[in-house]
RNA sequence: GGAGGCGUGCCGGAGUGGUUGAACGGGCCGGUCUUGAAAACCGGAAUACCUGCAAAGGUAUCGUAGGUUCGAAUCCUACCGCCUCCGCCA
């Protein structure tokens, strides 16, 4: 959620800047909404402070004057309800607009509609040449049964899979790998040198988070907002939902806290499995394990000094890319435009890897990572704070893929595999 | 799933309808004393919102949300959480 007395403050650079990632709401209309909703919670606190008066009143007065007394109080009371219920009234709609406000996004983060307007930072890492035509991933798996989409869907419907054999071995190996470099000072130290950052070097602490969040949890966190509600499983006997990323049970960690000052940042490597509906997604990908309702993630969250969450966020595009690098995967990097973004981020990157196999064999960029500064966006509603002694203020929060399994499962097929079907993994991995 | 108990400020802990933002103790911050510290003594200290240039004033907050009442930390209801016992169980 936005600041009110901050858009009010600079009301035109919030307009522009919604505007760009196709936010119809009018900011005039929205502070006229809030100049109303300011005179009625005038009008009850005035009528409040009345009532107290004259509770004192009653309380000193003594029994003859008494009951006249009561008599004026609970006509008083009356018209207290009346505005009471209108300020309640007015707070709602004030409300439901700025849960409708995506986070504003920084003034250097590009200016598009949508995935077409994202711009691609830089290219990565030696694309393998082939000698013969590279097959898909799925191809591959299949003939080496690692992967089992026909009896999953047979068990539990379509978009779901199992992954068997040496390809689950694979999948240990990739957590222990990226756990053992996160958890890693001199190895994060190293990181933050080369990408010229002034962050601190402290490790990621490792944490299994849960993988249902309750419902006002999961709306604070932002991801229940209008559009991404259709996304979530949603278990109503229990009113609990099932999370889509560590990152929604670990924004909530610190859940009405302030911090001190010292302890930040507060980095955290989640591992989870996440679901999600894929609704409005029908038809695309459907073959295969790169768009499933259930994958395994390992991912990145911390919360940061507001000064510092831009290089907070430089910091783990720089981890993502170090990672790929270590397994030498080819990839892109991308500045994801204002129409493309998640709306609770104020800036976003996203790792595209290269996938030799897909598109009958010529390969494609696909999306398999993605880091955003959150901001105070998410901070406000969960009301995690930091203090100094002095001064408390709102948190920034940043999250970040170290590797999404499936996806990178799916890189690591199609760009280690031989010309006879079978797979060479890269060594980093082979313990 | 059954039975019972409990949720007060940074912590412990009073308070069962009337100036209670909340006794008392500890911790914390500032000061006096001291060569310095400890002890002792004195003083200070919550958060959010509204009005205001400010000083200041007002409102709300005793797990959360409603309700009863002129008035609620205190009474009622629901929810959330914690504890104890029984049952079940990775």
């Amino acid at each position: 959620m936005l600041d009110i007395k901050k858009i009010r403050l600079e009301p035109d650079r919030y307009a522009d800047g919604l505007k760009n990632r196709g936010c119809t709401v009018a900011i005039p209309k929205l502070l006229k909404i809030d100049d109303e909703r300011k005179l009625l919670i005038a009008k009850v606190d005035d009528l409040r402070a009345a009532m107290n008066k004259s509770a004192r009143e009653i309380s000193a007065a003594n029994a003859s004057e008494k009951q006249a007394k009561i008599l004026t109080a609970q006509k008083l009371k009356e018209s207290l309800k009346s505005s009471e219920k209108a300020l309640e009234l007015a707070s709602e709609e004030f409300t439901a607009i700025m849960y409708k406000l995506p986070n504003l996004p920084f003034g250097d983060v590009p200016v598009g509609k949508n995935e077409a307007d994202n711009k691609v930072l830089r290219n990565v890492g030696q694309k393998k040449t082939f000698s013969y035509k590279p097959k898909d991933y799925f191809e591959i798996a299949t003939n080496l049964d690692l992967i089992d989409t026909d009896r999953a869907a047979r068990v539990s419907g379509t978009r779901f899979g199992y992954l068997k054999g040496q390809l689950v071995m694979a999948q240990f190996a990739l957590i222990q790998f990226t756990l053992s470099r996160l958890t890693n000072e001199a190895w994060l130290s190293k990181v933050i040198k080369k990408a010229k950052l002034s962050v601190p070097s402290q490790a990621f602490v490792p944490v299994l988070p849960p993988d249902m969040i309750r419902m006002e949890v999961f709306r604070a966190m932002g991801k229940l907002d209008p559009g991404q509600e259709e996304e979530r499983y949603h278990l109503p006997k229990d009113n609990l939902y099932l999370i889509g990323s560590a990152e929604h049970t670990l924004g909530p960690y610190f859940l009405n806290e302030t911090l001190k000052a010292e302890q930040l940042p507060v980095r955290f490597i989640g591992y989870s499995t996440n679901f999600r509906r894929e609704a409005g997604s029908y038809g695309k990908d459907t073959k295969g394990i790169l768009r499933v309702h259930q994958f395994d993630k390992l991912e990145m969250f911390s919360f940061s000094r507001p000064d510092l969450s831009r290089e907070e966020h430089r910091f783990f595009l720089a981890i993502q890319e170090t990672l790929m690098q270590e397994l030498k995967l080819p990839y892109r990097v991308v500045h994801v435009c204002t129409g493309d973004m998640v709306s609770t981020d104020a800036e976003q990157f996203d790792i595209e890897s290269w996938l030799p196999g897909q598109n009958n064999g010529t390969g494609e960029y696909r999306e398999t990572h993605s880091t955003s500064n959150s901001t105070d966006f998410q901070a406000r509603r969960l009301n995690t704070k930091y203090s100094d002694g002095k001064h408390s203020e709102l948190v920034h929060t940043i999250n970040g893929t170290a590797f999404a399994m499936g996806r990178t499962l799916v890189a690591l097929i199609e760009n280690y595999q031989t010309e006879k079907g079978g797979l060479a993994l890269p060594k980093i991995l082979m313990k």
